[in-house]
DNA sequence: CCTTAAACTGACTGTCGAGTCAGTTTTTGG
DNA sequence: CCAAAAACTGACTCGACAGTCAGTTTAAGG
């Protein structure tokens, strides 16, 4: 089973930083010292292979996500919606192969056509965003925070922090300086007035 | 020459719905009924095609908004920066295949190697980042938005509004609909109160 | 009309990678 | 200790695709 887990691991790493195409099962074998017929022993071919890799990256993020907010909790609405931005960079710099294969074209090109990625990659954003929405709603009973749809406030939230999180990871500015400003920008964006 | 130029158009359109790996030079010359050789007679190789497509993206995103903007004046700087996203908005909607190309993983791997693709890049950005600098500056003299360092501003405003055409062409949610809030929210994220 | 260059093509090659399979090694638990 | 299942592997196949080349067709203009 450790051998499972190992090529798992390397597959992840792979797969997101070379994408889905050019991580050859020959490249993933080597750096687990191991045949590629092993690796389609474990998984019956590539795209399961992806499949299983997607899947344990979701477990993962909502395994943390729903840990930590289960717990935790928040004076205002507003204070929960940064809560929520800051464990979001938080996991992005912990689980940075995984997060960038959520960003990759080709998760959803296959999402299209595959239900069983369609719903690992729906999982994922569906916690996140309903998380922000309970944290608007929320802050509009508390005050905190401005009257505006609550999805499509958690919408708009989700992605600028997803898209500073990958220009980061692109590094085509300086987008991991932003991190702070990130935060107030949100709040800014929501706050009462 | 008119064949290149529908080699080109149809490349553009074939990388950005199937991405580099899947778009093999037979569907591109099949798709302009030509003979795969003459694709290797314009183009010295498939990577070379790749970046005449990407020149020409970035070269059509340039000229119209250096166009647009020298002409257009606002009255104040948010003015300026709701301008500008609109314009945003509306060219990802002609240029579709475009802006689909500048979020596939495979352009930002490719620049890290490749000069002459990190320079297409960089173009396209910082003509948007500078506009938005520019019109965040102008906003902050005449008084409509907030003192805060304008170039992580524009980064801010344009990840956030780059992620909602992202998340939009892969429709995970209905992020079409998001497209008024949008404009709303940056104002609220930088206006002066 | 003819020459020359540009545009184009069919047929080919070599490589690389996904996937298979028959067989070997290791693990398990009775 | 042994049988049987699980884990693993080396050597192979087969197809797809980038890229080449020698040659043909088309266009230009003198």
């Amino acid at each position: 089973m450790t051998k499972k887990r190992a090529i798992l691991k390397a597959a992840t790493l792979l797969f997101a930083t070379k994408g889905y195409n050019d991580t050859s099962m020959n490249e993933v074998a080597r750096m687990t010292a191991s045949a590629s017929a092993t690796i389609f022993y474990h998984f019956k071919n590539k795209e399961e292979l992806y499949l299983a890799v997607l899947e344990n990256v979701k477990d993962r993020i909502l395994g943390d996500f729903s840990a930590y907010f289960s717990r935790k909790h928040f004076k205002t609405g507003l204070d929960m919606v940064e809560g929520i931005i800051d464990f979001y960079l938080y996991m992005a710099g912990i689980l940075e192969d995984g997060f960038q294969l959520l960003h990759h074209y080709y998760t959803y090109r296959l999402a299209q056509e595959n239900p069983v990625c369609r719903r690992h990659l729906e999982a994922v954003y569906d916690v996140l965003v309903s998380l922000l929405e309970e944290a608007i709603r929320k802050g509009q009973q508390d005050g905190s925070i401005v009257e505006t749809p609550p999805r499509k406030g958690a919408l708009i939230v989700l992605s600028t922090v997803d898209s500073v999180v990958r220009f980061n990871t692109y590094n085509l500015f300086d987008a991991g300086a932003l991190y702070d400003d990130l935060t107030k920008s949100c709040r800014r964006m929501l706050e009462s007035r």
